[in-house]
DNA sequence: GGGCTGACAGCCT
DNA sequence: GAGGCTGCCAGCC
């Protein structure tokens, strides 16, 4: 996996590993990818990534929904019920409950 | 070809 | 304990 060597491609792969229900927040994508302050990258390449990863899972470390998701918050917040994620008054998810990690065997 | 922006997080004051 | 600045790197102008 990490072997790809690029930044993103590593943030594409992570996100794409995050299993249905479940959530991922910038800074551990940032870490994973080998830069734990590069969150802002992470934000970067959600952007000008594909579409087709579950970027609806990607949040921040409160919790709450991404700044320049397509369709705004409330969006990204209605795909995470879909998936059967629970949300707060405040559109906050149980980011300790709900985090994910990919296995350190993936590899 | 160079410089600025950007979907955040962590450390310092 | 709270607020503000810096750091990271790919993509766009």
């Amino acid at each position: 996996m990490n072997r790809e060597g690029s930044f993103a491609e590593k943030i594409h792969t992570y996100v794409a590993m995050i299993p249905f229900g479940r959530v991922m927040t910038y800074g551990q994508l940032a870490a994973l990818a080998g830069s734990p302050r590069a969150a802002r990258q992470v934000g970067g390449v959600a952007h000008y990534g594909p579409e087709g990863l579950p970027w609806q899972r990607v949040v921040n470390k409160h919790g709450g929904m991404a700044a320049g998701f397509p369709g705004g918050p409330s969006a990204q917040a209605e795909m995470l019920v879909a998936e059967g994620v629970t949300l707060n008054a405040q559109q906050c998810l149980d980011i300790e409950r709900l985090i994910w990690w990919p296995p350190e065997d993936s590899d």
